[in-house]
DNA sequence: GGCGTGACCCCAT
DNA sequence: TATGGGGCCACGC
């Protein structure tokens, strides 16, 4: 069964757990993985096949930015809204407010 | 086995 | 505040 767990898939169960309304980054995700590889996260991302599945468009940059996403990121700041996330010329105001964090 | 790429991050100017 | 440059990890060929 469940063979060969690889990194984007955990990165796939981190996003899971994210509820609606609440954002994380891709260093939170590669800090919950006690790794470096937010590269790679990207990259697990853009190569996902659970667009379905994995609400991807609830992953944004460090610096506010929502960053980039399968259906093009104004598609993404349209659902970060749609979840109740205060985004703004494709920004997030207030990042820490919305922020979601793994450890604690 | 090694190389290039990427939905990035941090620092200095 | 904006811009440029360097560095990091995992995956695919």
């Amino acid at each position: 069964m469940n063979s060969k767990p690889g990194f984007n898939e955990k990165c796939y169960q981190l996003l899971m757990l994210v509820p609606a309304g609440k954002v994380t980054t891709y260093s939170e995700i590669a800090g919950a993985l006690n790794t470096r590889a937010w590269r790679a996260v990207g990259s697990a991302m853009a190569k996902n096949k659970n667009l379905f599945n994995i609400p991807c468009h609830r992953v944004v940059r460090s610096d506010g930015n929502i960053g980039q996403y399968a259906l093009g990121a104004n598609k993404k700041a349209e659902l970060l809204m749609e979840e109740g996330v205060d985004v703004t010329n494709g920004r997030v105001q207030d990042l820490e407010k919305f922020i979601h964090r793994f450890s604690g």
